[in-house]
DNA sequence: GTATGCATTTCGTCA
DNA sequence: TGACGAAGTGCATAC
């Protein structure tokens, strides 16, 4: 990894055209080739950057980072004050642990919390538009869509609207209730859903944890 | 902007948790105190990170970096084979070009590329749910929405539905027909808005800005 | 401040 | 490889 602390200006010119002044910031080369144009503040997003694949080609102040669609980083440097190379050797990956996958886990393991009764039926119950992330049945063995979300919004109530249809029309499960599960339910989401009888569920992480863990204690 | 290159490993205790095994990172720390785990490969985004505001405890091998949620980074130094300190000063602004929003302002100023004797009644035509991109007549005075997308997916279409849904209803524009335009439309999203009679129009950005222009030379 | 939608989204997975 | 959905999404803007 090279780094290099200089006076540059910036162009892109690839899906947008985008322009920054001469300015002191960081320009990070990663031996796999990408480039990130850092500055001194604003988080995580360079203020430019080019993904590999890529080639650098360096000529005198003009540095260009081209990638296989044509698309162009331009990067010129007026003053170099920091110039360094360090060799890092790859990265073991990370663990991940509480998203979406594992709520769907939690909850499949745990049906009742959403419903007296409820027992499940299929985790990803695929369907011809995709998969329903859990076919259940309630007490009185009548069919429950779960849509499971992080956070709930609009376009997860149209997707389990989508599913709701398709799997209305299969007389072995018909009629079918849906319920739209998410960690966080944005309001309007939660309206268009009890405008269609969907009902909605918030869902603690933790407290779902707890109770899977309980219960496997148990046996 | 501080600089390290150091042999360490990290974990992150937040919206979820994850953990990352010793090997040789860069560590990057911003004057606004946010923090950025790097590796050699992956391009744009850190392996972990800690967005402004928030703070920064060091002891001994130590790192803390903790935000107002409650959120820590811890990073565990094991090694270290670089340590700089540079100042960057604040940076200009960037300049784009080329999104959604000039888009809609060609298309606003070239509505017959849509369809022979097309005229723009409004952009930005204002609904109980949101702004249509583009509401416009065709050559016999009927009504049009247009959403335009940079990339169309299924959710264009659905919004696009209930903007038509809810025109629908509007006695001084009915019947309302709509046309789903970008610049690259998904397979499904062609289907859906197929299917329910909606029009779909690949836009040319480069010709788009060709014409508008030649139009402009005319007067 | 909250909600909404875009992004050079990036990133993964799965068909 | 392409399509689709999630993200510790981040970020700007409208309300």
């Amino acid at each position: 990894m090279r780094l290099v602390i200089a006076k540059c200006s910036v162009d892109y010119i690839g899906r947008l055209t985008a322009h920054l002044p001469p300015a002191i910031r960081l320009i990070m080369v990663k031996s796999d080739g990408s480039v990130l144009v850092h500055s001194d503040t604003g988080g995580y997003k360079p203020l430019m950057w080019m993904t590999p694949p890529c080639r650098l080609s360096q000529t005198d102040g003009l540095w260009s980072v081209v990638n296989k669609g044509g698309e162009e980083l331009q990067i010129t440097v007026e003053e170099i004050l920091h110039d360094t190379d360090h060799t890092l050797g790859i990265d073991p990956g990370l663990v991940k642990d509480g998203v979406e996958a594992h709520l769907q886990v939690l909850l499949a393991a745990a049906p009742h919390t959403l419903g007296e009764g409820y027992t499940l039926v299929r985790r990803e119950y695929m369907t011809a538009i995709g998969p329903v992330d859990l076919l259940c049945k309630d007490a009185e063995g009548a069919s429950v869509a779960v849509e499971i979300k992080r956070r709930g919004e609009i376009d997860g109530v149209e997707q389990l609207t989508r599913y709701l249809e398709l799997l209305g029309r299969d007389p072995l499960l018909a009629p079918v209730r849906g319920i739209f599960a998410a960690q966080e339910i944005k309001p309007q989401a939660r309206v268009l859903a009890e405008d269609r009888g969907i009902r909605c569920v918030v869902l603690d992480y933790n407290a779902l944890r707890g109770v899977v863990k309980d219960e496997l204690t148990l046996f």
